[in-house]
DNA sequence: GTCAGTTTGTTCTCACGTTCACAAACTCCT
DNA sequence: AGGAGTTTGTGAACGTGAGAACAAACTGAC
């Protein structure tokens, strides 16, 4: 809703081209990005949101809901940029893809561009998500609060090991992995999330791929091959903290360098 | 076999851009200013590795390790760039950043290279770590066998709920959260890793900086902010799944809007 | 030694992402 | 109403990264 009354008019006044958002390339297959036809037509073909927005827009998600909570309802480009870390001239920009959802002078409506970049990125309803490989951190994942505020559903538990099909974690029983293909269809499951062992990503990220899977958030330190139309994005630990460490290196020459004596 | 040269010709060879100014760190540009102070540039510190090329070079290393563990000695840039899932070409040119550790015609030692993209990130050596704030997460991180391997050791686990003081995680106590200015300085810690709620993230970043770490993994879903020479990093779960809900609903245009009535 | 085959290292070009700077548009005050 | 003050949205300049293509360098055969 909207706080401020008079803003209505306003408000509906932004909303520019929003009837030409459809236009879904016609190749009803896999993700066609390849719009980029050097030169004529980007922009024809619905907007084309650059990956580095796409990547920064659920952190101004985020920083609109800690508005909210806060209770504030109108914000300048410059104060969601500071409170999402980023420069503002960018902000505005990422934003302008959406559309025109601001008012000059004054900002924007909290409330309202937080309903329009959730709908861009299309967590206005839950996505049902399952997660595969209940260790220690698919634990952690299935205990995660953050997944349910924002717009997932953990529907499901799995795991190869026989062991943990009695157990019963964050209130779901864990199953086997055999019930994937069933799981997928019934609770209609386009993302997984894989939190197995490396060893075991690879023919587990294809057996979700068989089930139907089209999204994969991969956990397993191992790079996992997937057809065209499935998309993968992987967090790995140690290379954040490796990443870290090489820039933590340049700041203090004063570790020398052990020349490699024993190393075959 | 080494077919190159030693390092140390190698690497002087390749002094090219020294003076570039890199800063394009994620959350604050936090570079260390001494390259252009201190002009003496004391041996390997002149080149500068492109971010891009840096958060690559663990995923090489790790493709070298899997390799060595299955008794291969010798690889081509193809065949690294398709265990690493890259572009061969891509990978030759960061690789040439390092330097010339290949032999035409030949391809590359598999643990000559592995050794020294290892000395290029700084991870010949082990880095201690700490983590704070051991919740479900941080109970992951610190049982997370990933870290011991790759170049990091858990050296202690802190949390400010004094329940939690009682208890041993993954071999280590866990210990009350104002021990961190005397762990840091016992350890010479430099890295730290962040897994509270959003709430105290940026409070326990203060801290950690007011102790000496100068590299923060930050697990928990908030922004942080912190002085010039610290370098952040984020991992945020619910962010990825976000951007692959964006691509899934573009693949799926038959998931229709609903139009949400609080819009009224 | 020479030639064919292979693979690296590098150059060049293009696309993408970031930042600056400013016109357009809105509010508020007089 | 008009002007001063703000803030958005965007065009343009700039820097970085990706990929193709090719010369350089090495091996092995004869």
């Amino acid at each position: 809703m909207h706080p401020s009354a008079r803003d209505g008019g306003t408000l509906s006044a932004c909303l520019k081209d929003e009837s030409s958002v459809n236009a879904t390339t016609p190749s009803a297959g896999g993700r066609t990005p390849a719009a980029t036809v050097d030169g004529v037509v980007t922009r024809s073909a619905g907007r084309e949101i650059p990956e580095a927005t796409v990547a920064r827009l659920p952190v101004y998600l985020r920083a609109l809901h800690a508005m909210l909570e806060r209770g504030i309802s109108t914000c300048s480009s410059e104060e969601l940029a500071v409170a999402a870390g980023v420069n503002s001239a960018k902000l505005r920009k990422d934003l302008s893809y959406l559309g025109s959802y601001g008012t000059r002078g004054v900002g924007y409506d909290v409330d309202y561009l937080r309903y329009q970049i959730a709908r861009e990125i299309g967590v206005t309803q839950d996505w049902p998500v399952i997660i595969v490989g209940i260790g220690n951190l698919g634990h952690a994942l299935a205990n995660y609060s953050g997944f349910r505020s924002r717009g997932f559903r953990v529907v499901a538990l799995l795991d190869a090991d026989p062991a943990l099909s009695e157990k019963v974690v964050a209130g779901l029983p864990v199953r086997p992995f055999a019930e994937l293909d069933a799981i997928v269809a019934e609770q209609s499951v386009a993302i997984g999330v894989i939190a197995t062992p490396a060893e075991a990503a690879q023919s587990v990220a294809d057996e979700m791929v068989g089930a139907g899977i089209t999204s994969i958030l991969n956990f397993a330190p191992s790079v996992i091959a997937v057809p065209e139309g499935v998309d993968v994005r992987k967090v790995d630990l140690s290379i954040e903290l490796q990443i870290l460490a090489y820039h933590e290196q340049r700041k203090t020459p004063s570790v020398s360098e052990p020349e490699q004596g024993a190393s075959a």
